[in-house]
DNA sequence: TGTACATCAGTGAACGCGCGTTCACTGATGTAC
DNA sequence: TGTACATCAGTGAACGCGCGTTCACTGATGTAC
C-alpha cells in the first residue's frame, strides 16, 4: 500500500500562532504514532511534548479521531509534494520517460534512506493495520492516498510503454501498485531490522524490475 | 518484513483442556489484533469471544505482553509449517530448483488469496508498526521471524543460481528479502483496498521478476 | 478399592490508574465606529 | 484616538469509564499408597 516518505513537516513560518501550535501537535502525534502506533499514542504524551494543557489540545481538535484525520491529510499533501518534486527533478534531466522514471526511483531510494529518524515508518501503513478503530472518513483517506500513488505510477508506466514495448508480460496496474507495496514492505523491513539501507535496497530492486520489463534482462 | 500467511490455527484435537482454552484465547486475540492492532485489542473483548472470565485469562497468561509473545511464537511455528509444506509440494513436482521455486510462489499466491477472512493481515507487520510498546523479547521474535523468511528464500536463490546464471545484476539478499516485503506490502494494499486479489497479484509480480532474473525477459 | 492430597483450570469481586472528554472561564489580540 | 465588542488561543479542574492486574477462593481431575 502507500508509503511513508517521512518528510520535513516543520511548520512554515507564515503560519499564525494557532496554526503553529496545531502543527506542533501534529508533529508530536506523528512521531509517536510512527513509533508505537496511533492507539498507543496518548493525548497526555502529546501535551508533554508540546507543553500544552489538555484543553489546549481540544481547542485544536474535536476528538482523537479528528487528530487522526488531520495527520493523514497533512501526510497526503506533503507526500504528494515530495513525489512531484522528485519526479520533476528527474524530468529535468532527460526527456526519455523510461530514463526519467529510473532516475526518479533512484532519487526516491536516496530520499528514503536519508531520512534522519532511526525508524522511518509509513503513516498510512500504521493506520491500515489499525483499521477498524477509526471512522469511515479516516479509512477513506487511506484509500485515497493509496490510489493517488497508484495513478501517478500508472501514468508514468503508460508513457514509457508508448516508447518501449514491454518485454515481460505483466499487468501495469499491478506493476504500478508494486511500487507502493515495496516501499511499504521495505519500511517494515527496515524498521524491524533497524537498518534504513534495506528500504533503499528494496526500491532499487523494484527499479531493476522495471528496467527489465522495458529493456529486457 | 515478514508476512501474514494467515493460517488455519485451530487447536489440534490432541490438546488437553487447558491447552485448548489457551488456543481459543490466542485465536480471539489474533483475529482482533489483525483487525485493529494489538494495543486496541482489550482483554475484555477476548473474554467476550471466549466466554471466559478475567481470572481465567490470567491463569493462562501472566500479562498482556505474555500474550503478545505467545501470539508471535504460534505464528512463527505455523508460518514455517505452511512455507515448508508449500515448497515441499513444489519440490515433488520438479527437480529443477528454478521451476520448483516458481511453482512454490504460484502456490503461495493461491494460498494467500484463498484466505477466508476479508482482511488477511500480517501479525508481524502489526507488531512492527507498534514496536516500542513491547518488551525486548517480543521485538527479538519479530526479527527472528523476518530472518527465517530471508534465509529460506536466500537458500533457494543460491540453489537456482548454481544452475541458471543470473541475467540481472541484483544482490540475492535483497531479492530474498523482497519476497517478504512484497507479501507484507501486498497485505497492506489488499487490506486498505478490501481486495485480496491485489495480494496474489503482487506475489505473482515478484515471481515474474525472479523469472526474469534467471531466464531473462 | 477407598482415602488423602496435589495440581489444573478456572471464578468473583475489587482496585487504582490513565484515558478521552467536557465545561466554565480568561487574557491577549483584532476589528468597527 | 479611544472605547466596545468579538474572536483567538488557550487554562484548570473535574468526570466517568475501561483498562490491565491482583487476590482469595473453588470444583474437577489426577496421582500415591
Amino acid at each position: 500500500m502507500v508509503q511513508s516518505l517521512v518528510l520535513d513537516t516543520r511548520p512554515q513560518r507564515t503560519l499564525g500562532k494557532g496554526a503553529q501550535t496545531r502543527e506542533r501537535i501534529l508533529d508530536a502525534a506523528e512521531a509517536s504514532a510512527l513509533d508505537k502506533g496511533f492507539a498507543a499514542t496518548s493525548i497526555d504524551e502529546i501535551l508533554y511534548e508540546t507543553g500544552l494543557t489538555k484543553s489546549g489540545f481540544f481547542y485544536h481538535f474535536r476528538d482523537k479521531n479528528d487528530l487522526a484525520r488531520a495527520l493523514l491529510v497533512r501526510f497526503q499533501v506533503n507526500d504528494a509534494a515530495l513525489f512531484d518534486d522528485i519526479f520533476a527533478r528527474a524530468d529535468d534531466l532527460t526527456d526519455d520517460p523510461l530514463h526519467s522514471f529510473l532516475v526518479g526511483l533512484k532519487l526516491l531510494a536516496e530520499a528514503l534512506e536519508a531520512v534522519k529518524t532511526a525508524h522511518p515508518g509509513c503513516l498510512v501503513a500504521v493506520f491500515v493495520h489499525q483499521d477498524h478503530q477509526f471512522d469511515a472518513g479516516v479509512r477513506a483517506l487511506t484509500v485515497e492516498i493509496t490510489d493517488s500513488w497508484h495513478s501517478r505510477f500508472r501514468t508514468r508506466l503508460d508513457r514509457i510503454a508508448a516508447v518501449y514495448p514491454p518485454r515481460i508480460d505483466i499487468d501495469f496496474d499491478t506493476l504500478a501498485r508494486m511500487a507502493g507495496a515495496v516501499v511499504d514492505g521495505g519500511i517494515g523491513l527496515a524498521k524491524s531490522m533497524s537498518n534504513p539501507r534495506l528500504l533503499a535496497d528494496q526500491v532499487m530492486a523494484y527499479r531493476a524490475f522495471v528496467r527489465a520489463v522495458f529493456l529486457g534482462a
